[in-house]
DNA sequence: TTCTTAATTCCACAAAATGGAATACTGACG
DNA sequence: CGTCAGTATTCCATTTTGTGGAATTAAGAA
């Protein structure tokens, strides 16, 4: 029998009580289980810890002395499980390592982050953005935001909201180049081309059934905000996540073009570790950022 | 899974190791235990305490955070038991219950005491002197020490001595009223008598094959001591336990007589409760005072 | 004395832990 | 880019351990 810290607990009630049978009760045992015990303990000790008849006990000197510094240890630990099961008092207390591309996580995960840093304020927020799928060990990620398909299955995502990709670009840059009416017509104008970090190719501009790597653009970026600039400069056309756009075609700074041959959405995943249990903060965080997603009033993800 | 010291113990051993596997190495067991017993502490805990993937492990901030706190309950908790554990700085602290009879006690179990109590000043003697059988819980007793036969099987007895019973008198009295030569020659000489506190009744003389009860002795009482100093002031014939006599018989201040009707000896057990561990002050003492007994040199039980 | 009650032991059964085998996956090395 | 070695994890049959009913022993009360 290993279990030293159930010894103390059964030692110290029957120590508290008149009877190992009171005991039993107490515990919602039996008796046999704290004459066991008891014995057990004694054994480790090597000391006797009750002087026992058939009929009653009586705790020896050496057992009320055991008793003061068991109850001392038993109150320990009940703090340390007690308190460290993020409590009642800060059930936010802790760390929530949050991961997302930088277009995201900038514009639409960190003002949803406010209201838990005012009300929690012993809440540590740490949001990681990096474009590149790096939900490894050493980044210590809670809660993950992913645009695409996850391979990894060892995360729980929830689909939280459709990103459509558009092909945009400034009204002056259309009228200088004419607008292109086939997909085709992209190879005779400027556009621009997103880097994968990984791989350091072009990520091929996508569409409806089919695929179209820029075969020469003019400008290339692994940031999707540098590329947006670019396009704001009206230097190019780019295909970009409609909720980076969307905001600027409603202010008329972009218009869209080829919506026809417009791909289907992106997924847009958050997703937390499918093991462990979930402290309340990262639940609080994962609620709210997928629901809030959801709310496309809040944050357009399709015009 | 109640034993939270042990998932305790596993968790800072993993939390210190560069991996289950190693931390199974550690404790002898099985990768299969850690990974198990992590899981159940998360659980319990409602925080995950590593991030890990099949390759590495990495400590979690809240992780690290109660690994110190469990080191500190760990090593609270072996100091418990190791520094309970009446250990090798001061094997002998602590308290030795003993109970005797009075004239076994003062006389014999007293010096026996006297190396113990010098060498070990840590060890608490509490020598509990009464010749009624009250080796019940409330007496809190380690050790006993009776004449004559113990019902008690609770106790594991070590016969240690036989004491003969012997009928002395002075050699005045003798002169005086003539030397008994039969046993019914007694009910002519003045007698003492012992009550037996318990009963209130006077305890049979004992002879070879038959006993005998003073039908009118001069005088009784419940202490033997006191007998023998009636039978020392030359006021009566006692049956007396030889260890009390023989000193005066050398001396020639007392005589036995009827020694060819002396019943069997008493034994003298030394005895202690046959249920728990035997700390080490208890087993020293019971072993010196067993061995002592039986050294008829140092304490005469025969003549 | 007898009766009641409590601690303990015994034993058969039930519950839980254990570790081998298989699986899934990561990181490193050709 | 595929392969390999190494690790955490799960599954499952086996073993170990805990459990409480029944019987035993004993102490205190009537």
């Amino acid at each position: 029998m290993y279990d030293r810290f159930r010894l103390l607990k059964i030692f110290a009630t029957a120590a508290q009580s008149s009877s190992f049978r009171e005991a039993a009760f107490q515990l919602g045992t039996s008796p046999q289980t704290i004459s066991r015990a008891v014995k057990e303990l004694e054994g480790q000790l090597g000391e006797l810890l009750f002087h026992r008849s058939t009929r009653q006990i009586q705790i020896t000197q050496f057992g009320a002395k055991f008793l003061r510094e068991s109850n001392n240890l038993i109150s320990e630990m009940e703090l340390l499980f007690e308190h460290s099961r993020s409590s009642e008092t800060e059930p936010y207390a802790g760390r929530v390592g949050i991961t997302a591309p930088h277009s995201v996580g900038r514009g639409h995960v960190l003002p949803l982050l406010e209201p838990l840093i005012r009300k929690a304020p012993e809440c540590l927020i740490d949001l990681r953005l990096e474009d590149e799928v790096t939900d490894t060990v050493g980044a210590q990620i809670d809660i993950g935001i992913r645009v695409g398909a996850l391979r990894d299955n060892r995360f729980v995502a929830r689909q939280a909201a459709l990103v459509p990709l558009m092909v945009v670009a400034t009204p002056e840059l259309v009228r200088q180049v004419a607008e292109p009416r086939m997909i085709s017509d992209l190879i005779q104008k400027p556009v621009s081309g997103r880097i994968d970090r990984k791989s350091g190719r072009i990520w091929p501009w996508r569409f409806n059934g089919f695929t179209h790597t820029p075969p020469s653009p003019r400008f290339v970026s692994d940031d999707p905000e540098a590329e947006l600039q670019a396009v704001l400069n009206g230097w190019v056309f780019g295909q970009i996540a409609a909720f980076l756009v969307i905001p600027y075609i409603r202010e008329g700074l972009l218009v869209p073009v080829l919506r026809q041959f417009e791909p289907p959405p992106l997924p847009l995943y958050v997703y937390r570790p499918q093991r462990g249990p979930v402290p309340p903060r990262v639940r609080k965080v994962f609620d709210t950022l997928t629901e809030s997603f959801a709310d496309e009033g809040r944050f357009p993800f399709r015009i």
